[in-house]
DNA sequence: ATGGCACGTGAGAGCGCTCTCACATCGCGA
DNA sequence: TCGCGATGTGAGAGCGCTCTCACGTGCCAT
């Protein structure tokens, strides 16, 4: 493997002058330029990165960490869109991405040593549940760090997330807008703050539209489909005369869909459906799923602005990042097209 | 940040020391041990990653390149799992996982200079398709590499692999043992080995169980969804009188289904379906789905092991695994429990 | 007593790079 | 003509760690 020193001898300059060379610096003449430029090629020079980093204490990647149980990671096309978004806001930036799924405690120990020696330049955190205290030792050691969906409180972050409370209202409102008045809910894992904000908007948008709260019609789940068909088969066993379902997720949606029909109730004539995440699934389901987009890739390519912002800067007050929703009507709420 | 330096001078003993009590080198008197440990512990010391990086010679991570389009990655549950398998057998090893997706032929330059410099000590390719030049380059500078399913010709490697030949044909003797004789299948991409495998095992279990090899009954498909339900329209379109699918993976057979459906084909009197992957979908659909797992954790798993030992034993003979797999009777072929 | 041998420890070189600072050179205005 | 700033280049000092080698010590066999 060839080294800067290498170079500088076969272009006859000094270290000082390829090391600009490679690093794009204006002061070099052309014709330096060019030789050195030979050089490189000449001898298939890469620069190595571990001496680079000793000297500059960047390390040019950023750590991603997701602390999910499997299932839900397994299915929902939530992560992979996400992680494509932060990976191609990245790749943009030349930075890289070091993927950290903890399994257990010990690995969460030694991710967080990891972090701290400064592995990475920062990182995102995604799904994070109740008291995780990672957030908290982060902050402590001094990491930059951006958090994926409104942070659990006790958490002081920087965070991207979309306006949860106005796209349940929103799903409240197409349905009561279809007639409904029983509308049930689905909703996410009380410990999290998507979870939260997507229960509390469903009944902010219920007072909006004038029908009472009925603690009777609202479950919660994990965000999975079984998750979400074992929630749809508790709401139609307390509230058999519920006619919508407005679910926290696609997945939750789906299986909702599933025990709606294997317990004789058409969709959307009998009970309609609104589901959240508009993912591939959606559309393609048979009745398709009515649901609220939310830009996952955005968020994902937002995350890496706060957090790269935040690395540069230093530390600065947190942001807040929120991006809008929208309701997809499809066949399953009845309002949109057939399919 | 504490250095080395630092903890030595803290302890009162020389770095030399401090560095064998924080590799854990046996060669150190218990005393000294403890002393040089609550140093550590006093000053917060973290070794930098850098600078041992330099000496070392190892990054101690590895890349995961995943060069598939969005389409795929987004819906099927294959990579999720996949990850989960490489991380979990990574962090048993105290690796780190650089993930890797080159959106477009730029990205996928700077890729190759990033794994050509060192960044990682090797690479796990996965989702090879036709003819990517990538894992040419990697062997030519010398990259250890394994790769995730059997790679396209040209590319000789290690890799894990599913017998796809056998699943193939036991997916065919299970709907052929229902009595059905009009057997279509929904092959995946014939770029990629799994693609080829399993259409190929397809026509051979067709032959074993002594049916006709028909064209008109194999459709391809790119795994997806939504490819899986135009595969179908077109199966059903040529061949209006099959009477069972083998699906090439559990999302193409949802696809499938969704499409027998709303053409009026029951499920599984009409139509037996049959996919693969037995992804968590499988099982929560609605009939549920009859498929073939495959042991992708595991397969995960054994990249990392084969790719540490091509790392640590330097380059050696090329080693293939080759891990089972097994049909799982469901509702859609109306050969397990109803759902 | 004396040589030899573990064993534990320290000194010091060096990994490949960046970056500051000093210096040489040149053109230009006074 | 001289000085002076701008510009391009080189020398050299580290960044924080590992690892080889040499050395001091205590113990056993002789």
């Amino acid at each position: 493997m060839a080294t800067l020193d290498a170079v500088a001898r076969e272009a006859g300059v000094s270290r000082a002058t390829v090391s600009r060379v490679v690093n794009g610096s204006p002061k070099v003449s052309a014709d330096v330029r060019r030789t050195v430029e030979r050089a490189v090629t000449k001898l298939g020079y890469v620069p190595n990165p571990a001496a680079r980093s000793l000297v500059t204490r960047r390390s040019d990647s950023v750590g991603l960490v997701i602390t999910e149980p499997a299932g839900r990671l397994f299915e929902d096309p939530f992560f992979p869109r996400l992680l494509r978004g932060i990976s191609a806001e990245l790749s943009a930036r030349n930075l890289q991405l070091v993927l950290l799924m903890p399994e257990d405690g010990d690995a969460e120990q030694r991710l967080e040593r990891y972090l701290a020696a400064g592995h990475v330049d920062g990182v995102v955190l995604v799904s994070l549940h109740g008291a995780d205290p990672l957030p908290g030792h982060l902050q402590a050691r001094g990491v930059p760090m951006v958090v994926g969906g409104r942070p659990p409180t006790g958490v002081s972050a920087s965070y991207v997330d979309v306006d949860n409370g106005e796209a349940a209202r929103s799903a409240v409102r197409h349905l009561a807008g279809l007639g409904r008045r029983r509308i049930a809910t689905i909703a996410g894992p009380q410990d999290m703050g998507v979870g939260v904000d997507r229960l509390e908007g469903y009944f902010e948008g219920l007072a909006e539209v004038g029908l009472p709260r009925d603690t009777a019609l609202a479950a919660t789940a994990d965000f999975t489909y079984e998750g979400g068909a074992a929630a749809m088969r508790r709401l139609l066993h307390v509230a058999p005369d519920l006619d919508a379902v407005f679910a926290a997720s696609d997945l939750m949606g789906a299986g909702a869909l599933g025990v709606l029909r294997a317990a004789g109730r058409r969709v959307p004539e009998d009970v309609a459906v609104v589901g959240f995440d508009d993912s591939p699934l959606a559309a393609a389901m048979e009745p398709s799923l009515t649901s609220v987009r939310q830009p996952i890739e955005e968020m994902g390519r937002e995350l890496v602005r706060l957090l790269v912002e935040s690395i540069e800067r230093g530390h600065r007050a947190n942001r807040r990042v929120l991006l809008s929703t929208e309701l997809v009507p499809r066949g399953s709420s009845g309002g949109g097209s057939p399919r």
